[in-house]
DNA sequence: CGTCTGATATACGCTTACGTATAACAGAAG
DNA sequence: CTTCTGTTATACGTAAGCGTATATCAGACG
């Protein structure tokens, strides 16, 4: 075998547990655990298996937390933003695709939290987070750039889109008898300037 | 000494390092690496001592963890709303100073963010952040109730304005030439539907 | 200045986890 | 069926970290 860039690769061979399965069960244990929670020996007994072959893919601990978080970046910026893309429709119901597409399945809603509390205390995450988050942006400025002219006002609304989608999963607070849901839809109203059925303004 | 509900009470004697050291350092230490940087052993270190008293102010490491939650709680609670209260003033700006005594504080802010990634994970701790938010909320409500009539939205830009307060903190974008102090002060103008100088609506 | 008491240091056993080394095994190729 | 190669199991040494037991120390008090 070859070692590159303290990744091992292995020429052939019949591998029971690959790569991607330890990648996977990874990202399972950040999702419910936090970086922490990645424990080389940990993940072996979910994937029933010894921790033998773990040291065949990656050098160490370290080189599978990256790896990991080479996998997330790519399924959640690409791939979402090529399916939104190629799936095409109504500007305001990108963004909304969007915001499904990453945030509605149970696999990339939690990594993506996890990661958001991990930059805080990592540089190299937080980098990582922002080439994400930069992408986003940038889809959400195109999207409410088609219904509002002011460029300050487009950054604004485009952060509390963002900010709402990501910060409602932090909050805990209870709505009196309204559903998240339903408050939720009504922000999206304000946000999107749709017309919520009533006059409009306050 | 005595024992109740798995806390350790000291009758009298000199404590060098007393209880309330201990909490503090273990926030800390919770604010810059999460719940599971919060090791006894660790926090002694810090102290410039071992681990010996510890267990004679806990009985273990979770009702250090306790205790911990109980002093963030009532310290983001009843401090910050009691001070509110006190100073008074115009509605919108006693929402920022209650935002600004709560976020501003480099003691603060950190911990409440570490609290709300431990919170996904730990089912006693979301029952606290609940508590805390929906004080948080009632008082967003009361203050936007008294420019807002419509008891939909109110809910609707309290939620916003929370989510915004709480979710820019875990997000890295850029804001291409602007500040992010910038964006978020136009956003507070449309949250607050406040005038940004300018003619008003998008 | 002793003495007594509680706070702290020290030492221990136990568990979990990392990373390495080597042995056993299974599938492909001949 | 044998051999070869790469994958996995097993065993090992090391380091944290928890909680306990016991010794030491320092301050209060007589």
């Amino acid at each position: 075998m070859y070692r590159v860039d303290g990744e091992v690769g292995h020429i052939v061979g019949t591998a029971r547990t690959p790569r991607e399965r330890w990648v996977e069960e990874g990202l399972r244990a950040l999702s419910e655990g936090g970086p922490d929670a990645v424990r080389v020996e940990a993940l072996a007994k979910r994937l029933k298996v010894t921790k033998g072959g773990f040291y065949g893919y990656f050098a160490d601990r370290q080189a599978l937390l990256e790896a990991m978080l080479e996998v997330w970046e790519r399924d959640s910026t690409d791939e979402v933003i090529d399916r939104v893309e190629r799936e095409g429709g109504d500007p305001k119901t990108k963004i909304e695709r969007a915001g499904g597409l990453t945030f509605a399945g149970d696999r990339l809603l939690p990594i993506d939290l996890a990661v958001r509390d991990w930059a805080r205390r990592d540089e190299a995450v937080a980098e990582r987070l922002r080439r994400v988050d930069n992408r986003r942006m940038a889809l959400l400025r195109e999207m409410i750039g088609t219904f509002c002219s002011d460029p300050g006002e487009v950054e604004a609304r485009s952060l509390i889109a963002f900010c709402v989608a990501i910060g409602h999963r932090f909050l805990a607070a209870d709505h009196d008898g309204r559903t998240r849901e339903e408050v939720l839809d009504r922000a999206a109203d304000l946000i999107l300037d749709r017309d919520p059925g009533r006059s409009g303004g306050c």
